[in-house]
DNA sequence: ACCTGAACACCGTTCAAGT
DNA sequence: ACCTGAACACCGTTCAAGT
């Protein structure tokens, strides 16, 4: 009787977690954005209410904070496995593959960049992810002087991704050509050219994974080349 | 009487309009950053209620696009000003004296970087601002094909502003160095070098005008290679 | 130890109403 | 045409209270 009436109640939830709080918010993050992702939205998937989560986590700012470091920590995961050989000038094949790697992961989690760039507190996930970067460095050869500039070059790029701006190829400044051909005579020959190579997509396409790897190849190039100037 | 009436009722407000919106917003997120930039606030420095405010402007978004528009020309109010040849191989020196002056520009509203990267719509000052780098691009003899690469590569660094993901030698990983020593011993080993160079600073200083320079030179270095070698 | 109800101090925004 | 008061539907968070 006593158990049937407990029955009737609902099956006992699980109880909360600091764990479980950071995964339900990857979830509602993955399935609707970052703007789905609040307080009460998060304890509506847990079963909770709202000022429960207040006993796991001390406030929002450390579930962002959380949950970028889980992000972190499937990155280091991934690339952790890649087995590739860094030594002298194979460091750039291996920075470059790892740095794909965690591209793909980011690919999964679309809101990842912006919490990352909104964090200002390092997560430990992600200093582990720049220790190994610049072990790689190392084995290439490069001077901690060296290395710590290319950090910064490589900004975010580093993690895999690569705030666009804006999209100089995009819907946006595509459909009124007519209107500003004379004011930006080279943004309209630019996209008419695009299209023109490209006459099977929309006018101003682009593809975000050559754009990356050209940016990224870019750079990696350039401090290939800052590297063998410094060890000669 | 009836003037002395209307005096002690204070001065007659100056009529609101969306310029005086958008200069009052940009006032406060100048004085106070972004998150004080409500509409409640941005009401009250105009000695006006807060639904006034949406006679002359849609919503928060469109005071966002507003000012981000703004800043854009006065960035091109500032780089137009700029005399600076461009014709063959000095296309470089005048990209990169106009990315530097609009990084001035920035340097005086540090809120606007978030902004510009929240936009969707594209600012009409920002187009015409990369319009003119692709012109200084084509007189460096570069195909609009690489003048597109080109401007994904720089991405926000076209602009000024390169936001820093995470600040390698920043206070926050500086301070810990004893506990992670052995988990992140290349983060750890560069630091320390980069303390020992410049004994004076706190450790893990960084010149955020040295690292954006090195960046943005190493992205031009590489791009007037490759326009060299299109050319041949 | 873990969870909750009621309440507070904010947001952006709508809508009908004032001059 | 321009501005406003009252109100709505949200936020994150505190605090005293429940089990």
């Amino acid at each position: 009787m006593h158990v049937a009436a407990d029955a009737e109640a609902g099956p006992v939830r699980a109880p909360l977690s600091r764990d479980r709080v950071l995964r339900a918010a990857i979830g509602i993050a993955d399935d609707g954005g970052l703007a789905g992702l609040t307080m009460r939205r998060l304890a509506e998937v847990l079963g909770a209410e709202a000022m429960s989560l207040y006993y796991h986590v001390a406030n929002k700012d450390e579930v962002l904070d959380g949950i970028a470091d889980v992000v972190a920590r499937e990155i280091n995961e991934v690339v952790d496995a890649l087995e590739v050989p860094s030594a002298g000038a194979q460091w750039k094949n291996a920075v470059r593959r790892r740095i794909l790697a965690a591209r793909q992961v980011l690919l999964r989690h679309p809101w990842a960049p912006a919490v990352f760039e909104t964090r200002t507190a390092m997560s430990p996930e992600i200093l582990v992810y720049h220790d190994r970067l610049l072990g790689l460095m190392r084995d290439g050869g490069f001077s901690y002087d060296l290395a710590h500039h290319a950090l910064h070059a490589l900004g975010s790029r580093a993690l895999g991704f690569s705030p666009e701006l804006f999209d100089p190829g995009d819907g946006s400044t595509g459909d009124v050509p007519a209107e500003f051909a004379d004011r930006l005579p080279h943004l309209v020959g630019m996209l008419s050219e695009i299209a023109h190579d490209d006459p099977g997509s929309t006018l101003g396409w682009c593809d975000d994974q050559t754009e990356f790897e050209f940016g990224l190849d870019l750079l990696l190039d350039g401090l290939d080349r800052l590297r063998e100037r410094s060890s000669s």
